[in-house]
DNA sequence: AATTTCTACGAAAACGTTTTCTTTCATTTT
DNA sequence: AAAATGAAAGAAAACGTTTTCGTAGAAATT
């Protein structure tokens, strides 16, 4: 068992408690061959310190916690990838909390983490996530906190995300060029500040190009896999089909192209694709995807340091930082 | 700020820090009146129990820690998913470690777990793990331990996986009844349980079929994602070149269909290929992909309930579960 | 030689729980 | 009426650190 505490090694040694202590961190008032000694003694015994004493003590964890939706997606392993390098780095440990799109469960989560399990955290919000209330709450906790790519529009609060109006704009322009007269937009939930955003840009780009716009064409998927492909089969069966579709997550494409499979539509020639998407396969589909692809891994690593500039309260306490990053558009020929 | 402790509950109601405790806990030397009162007052004061306090005197944590190579991967991503299903069911938290197929953080990892900071382990194997002495030193101090799919195997341990042999051997003979005269087998490190007991599978299809098993048609790859496209050119652009590949991770399957493209070699007319993935989008490549398909999900979710199991001594001291789950074959375009 | 400064270390409090052991008072049993 | 029982609550120790404050003796300063 892991036994060995202070106590034991200061016993060990014929030292006191504070003085190992002391050792053990490199304090300047323990002399240099005390430290080799206790060193070298908590080498040999397997001196592992106990993290709760410590954190109890410090009213510190060195943990953070990472919320989000799901991990079964390529946009968020590639963040918590970044995540995970940033924080490896700082030594600090990193938390997992899945809300699986739940509201109920975010805000349990997020009512957990007040109790000072860790010293900060980073989220993205789930689909139905419509009051800020116990975000607020465990702000004045005073637990530093960063929003990754789905963020609250109607809080103040440090951000990281990509260009999501912009990106809209261009996925929908793009197929405007293409051909397309008759443009859907497949999104999550009109709550989420992503979809808000990019169906704003797509909105805008429609306009632009003074195409009409048809509320019939945009459609609220869910959760739920089965009623999305049901409801995007059912648009791709009517007469009035759209031909041009803008799928404002990865998921919503790939089923999109599982109906066209299986109702024998042509992508591009009978309908156009694009999507927000991390699939690595993307240009390996039939036909490959156009994607307009957001730098996840680097949204990870951003989101983290910033935070950790928050917990080593190397940012001014008065300023909010919102960075964003650039997607880009990658060409395939789903929108040929 | 979260300053709300038993001492400033127990001022509040007039009542002492113990009392406070109990009631709390629910415990039976308090009066329901009282305990009504305690529930309501920590409700109303927003009370959170200082998790690190709890832990140190009860030398629990509630937390499990999960070791794996990578999240960026289909496979882990889910069986993470798994993982924190039953860990959510239970009240648990989840620490996630990324070695990124270093054994080094592996072995750093592992060393900081010794500390008490969990309560038991879930791991898959890096790549390069050679020498198992860091898990038997974390086995030795008690922490309940548990392997997935990558599972060391000269040791004694409780472990989850799949028909691995079963499913080399399948896969193989997919490939000979489909035409394949010689077969190419990819693999991560012959180190790892899987690759090794996959490869078997393969060598005994081989024998069985009465097909000569060649060195040069077994690669070695990498995590050098480069590398491996490399290696796998150079394979494919060899005169005496493969007519079936035995991928056995998903990422040398991408791989191979990245290369394929390039050099213009057709799947399935020129090369067949079968692999273990748990790609989404298997379905939908060009070609589409033949998998050997694990029940990731499920070997998280075992995984986490033996490992609670032994947490909560559930199960005998001296036995040691293996749990073997079925993988399936999944007939697509590219073995045709 | 008396004072101050340093160096190296130890004693003890503190962090916020949980839990064991008492204590108090009311109720029941002899 | 005295003793035993029981219910409800409190006091205090314990968990293993960290950190503040002391202190002893040596060295440096007056």
């Amino acid at each position: 068992m892991s036994n060995i505490n202070l106590k034991r090694l200061s016993e060990e040694l014929g030292l006191s408690i504070s003085s190992v202590s002391k050792a053990l961190r490199d304090s300047y008032e323990i002399s240099p061959e005390t430290k080799k000694r206790v060193l070298a003694m908590a080498e040999k015994l397997n001196y592992q310190p106990n993290p709760f004493a410590s954190s109890l003590r410090r009213k510190k964890s060195a943990t953070i916690a990472v919320v989000i939706p799901e991990i079964a997606n390529n946009f968020f392993a590639l963040a918590i990838d970044g995540i995970q390098m940033i924080a490896q780095e700082k030594g600090y440990h990193v938390l997992t909390y899945l809300t699986h799109e739940s509201y109920k469960n975010e805000e349990s989560t997020i009512r957990h983490l007040q109790g000072g399990r860790v010293d900060g955290v980073l989220i993205s919000l789930c689909r139905d996530t419509a009051s800020t209330a116990h975000l607020q709450s465990l702000h004045e906790t005073g637990v530093p906190l960063v929003f990754f790519d789905r963020i609250p529009e109607d809080m103040e609060c440090p951000t990281v995300t990509t260009d999501d109006y912009e990106s809209g704009f261009k996925a929908t322009e793009h197929l405007i060029k293409a051909g397309c007269k008759k443009i859907a937009c497949l999104s999550l939930s009109s709550l989420l500040s992503i979809t808000h955003k990019r169906m704003h840009g797509y909105r805008d780009a429609l306009k632009k190009h003074k195409l009409k716009e048809d509320p019939k064409m945009i459609i609220e998927c869910t959760n739920d896999n089965t009623h999305n492909l049901d409801v995007i089969k059912k648009l791709l069966s009517r007469k009035d089909r759209p031909d041009g579709i803008f799928a404002t997550v990865e998921k919503l494409a790939i089923s999109t192209y599982y109906v066209c499979n299986e109702i024998k539509l042509k992508i591009p020639q009978q309908l156009k694709v694009i999507s927000f998407s991390n699939l690595r396969t993307a240009s390996l589909l039939a036909p490959s995807l156009t994607t307009i692809t957001q730098p996840a891994f680097e949204i990870g690593k951003e989101s983290a340091s910033l935070l950790f500039r928050m917990i080593e309260k190397k940012t001014f306490g008065n300023r909010i930082d919102k960075l964003v990053l650039k997607s880009s558009l990658i060409e395939r020929n789903s929108s040929k």
